[in-house]
Parts: structure tokens; sequence; C-alpha cells
DNA sequence: TGTTTTTCCATGATATTCCATAGATATCCA
DNA sequence: TGGATATCTATGGAATATCATGGAAAAACA
């Protein structure tokens, strides 16, 4: 699995072209799709990234819920209708549309975020608001990864 | 797992290159990625150093959140948006940025210091001033080292 | 044919690799 | 045992390669 680390901020130039982080690249180098999945996140004014491969996985992941849970089809349609697959051109670029843009307020420079398993695109100073707000939650409560065996699911909303 | 032992003080350059102690190396040596994973400690002044395998493994874990729980977007914020990938030059050493450096007042030398599957990057004299401070509240608290019994698989020795 | 999209190329900045040296440690052999 | 040699480690500097970026050329489209 490609594992996305650490916070790289690239320029996004008026034809919506930007780089994706070298580092990135290298977590993607085994696909077999060379680029990127991304759509407009539901929880915050951010773009969420993904391989191509991981969002088959999702698609399997959501078939083990109820198939006609509303919960689940608005997840579906959240995502899979949302989403766009974005292919690196020979400079290792993506092309974000004046849509996307928009919605995470990317008109001059990209916070590309790594999260492990995906990545999130943000606006450099919403991103700072957003890290604060998450060390502090993370402080508050105490959160810890968990151990491998007691894989959670549910507890969300 | 790789194991790092001892603390083994080296000069960090004007380039904020620094060589990584042979000892540390040799516990890296059979790892698949040659370099090491870092970031700020939540607690101290200092930098937090794994292998990649790791991080590899706290990704899977992740992966048991819910993709997008707010734990789960807290705790990989808080987490993987913040390590930084080094990978090891020829000779042995790794570059830590100006934020890094910064963060730990790491200007001239850094004592690494080994903490088994862990180690930690700091000043050191910060790192003294710590020692001093942790042995003090050892003394005064009566603090022991637990018995064994909670030990997870593969920690002996 | 005018417009948009994609590919290609140039460049400065940054990062990575390579080489040289010096000190410390270990090894070897008489 | 003792001295000489080799090896490893840490460190500095220089050469080389890569990355991010802007713009132009080529291709696709309407």
């Amino acid at each position: 699995m490609p594992l996305f680390l650490s916070t790289h901020i690239n320029k996004v130039d008026k034809k919506g072209r930007v780089s994706v982080p070298s580092g990135f690249r290298a977590a993607l180098s085994d696909q077999s799709f060379q680029g990127v999945v991304l759509f407009r996140s539901n929880n915050f004014a951010c773009l969420e990234g993904f391989a191509y491969s991981y969002m088959e996985e999702l698609g399997e992941r959501l078939d083990n819920f109820d198939l006609f849970s509303s919960e689940q089809d608005d997840l579906a349609t959240a995502i899979f209708a949302e989403a766009v697959q974005l292919p690196l051109d020979g400079d290792g670029r993506i092309i974000l549309s004046p849509e996307l843009v928009e919605f995470a307020a990317l008109n001059d420079k990209a916070a590309f975020v790594g999260l492990g398993p995906k990545f999130q695109i943000w606006n450099p100073q919403a991103l700072d608001k957003r890290r604060i707000e998450a060390r502090k939650t993370v402080s508050k409560s105490g959160l810890t990864v968990p151990k491998n065996n007691k894989a959670k699911a549910g507890a969300h909303d």
C-alpha cells in the first residue's frame, strides 16, 4: 500500500497545474494507474486524495455494509460520484479543475498533506488552523493508534 | 524489529547534515527502506525517530479506523502529516530540514538517544537537563520499572 | 480556424551523490 | 608485546542529478 508522509507546499499555476510532491509520486510508482483520485472532503474545505487501487478497495469495503442503507448510499454518492481521476503528466503534475481549486481555495499554493493511506490537499493557511485543531484534539482526548488486532469500525458521526 | 541503544552525539553541519550513529545504522541494515522517519515530539523539544517499517505498521493500524472519521483524521494529521522520511546518504548521514533543526535547537550538535524500538534526537544541553529532571522525578516519586507481564510478543532482551 | 488541452523543453533552485581527509579503532605480524 | 597497517567513522566540500515551475510548441477538439 502506498504510504503518504509529510507535508509539501507547491505552487498552483494559472492553468491549475500543480506538481505532486516527488515523495508521493514515489509512493505511487508501483501503481498500475500513474495518477491520483481526488474528491471534495465531506468534513473540511480540502480535497481528499488516494491511489486508484485504494479506491477499488474502498468499493469493496462499502460492499460489506448494507447495500441499500441510506447512509452507505449517501457515502457512495459523496465519494464515487464526486471523484475525479487525474493522471500525472510527464513532469509529475496534475491539473486541478476550477471547481476543485475553488472548493479548497487553492488559488496560489496547495499543501499536500500525507495521512498514511490517503492524503489531503489544503490551502496552506487553512491547514495551519486545522493542524492546531488536530493536535489539540489528539492530546486532549488521548487518542492513540489502536493495536492491529482490535480493529474497530462504526463509531462515526 | 530494529533496536536502538545508547547515546551518540554528532555534528550537524550548516546544510543540516548529520551522521546517524553507526550502531543505529546497523540496527536498520535489514530494513527495506534505508533511512529513518522523524517527527516533532509532542512532549519535548526533541525529534522522535523510527524505522520506516514502523510507520507502515502504523499506517495499517490507522486503516482500521473509519476512513473519514474525525479520529482517523486527527491522528493522521498529527502523526503522518508531521513525519518526514529521510534516506541515508552514501556516508550514513541524513539531512535535517531547517524546521526540524529549529524545533529541537540542533544548531551545532545532535544527541541520538536510543530508546529501543524508537530513538530521539536532542540538543545535548537540553538532554542533560531532561535527564536530571527525569532522575529527580524518579527518586522523588519512587517510580520503578513495572513487571514484565504486559510485555508484547517479541520484546525479549 | 479559433480554442482548449496536452506534451515538450528551459531554467534556477534544491537535493543528492561523490570524493577527500582526519581521527579513532581494530587487526595483523614479527 | 609493540609497532605498523588496515578499517571504519565522522565530517567538509565539490560535482552531479533531480525537482518544481513557467512558458512554448504540438495536438486534439469544436
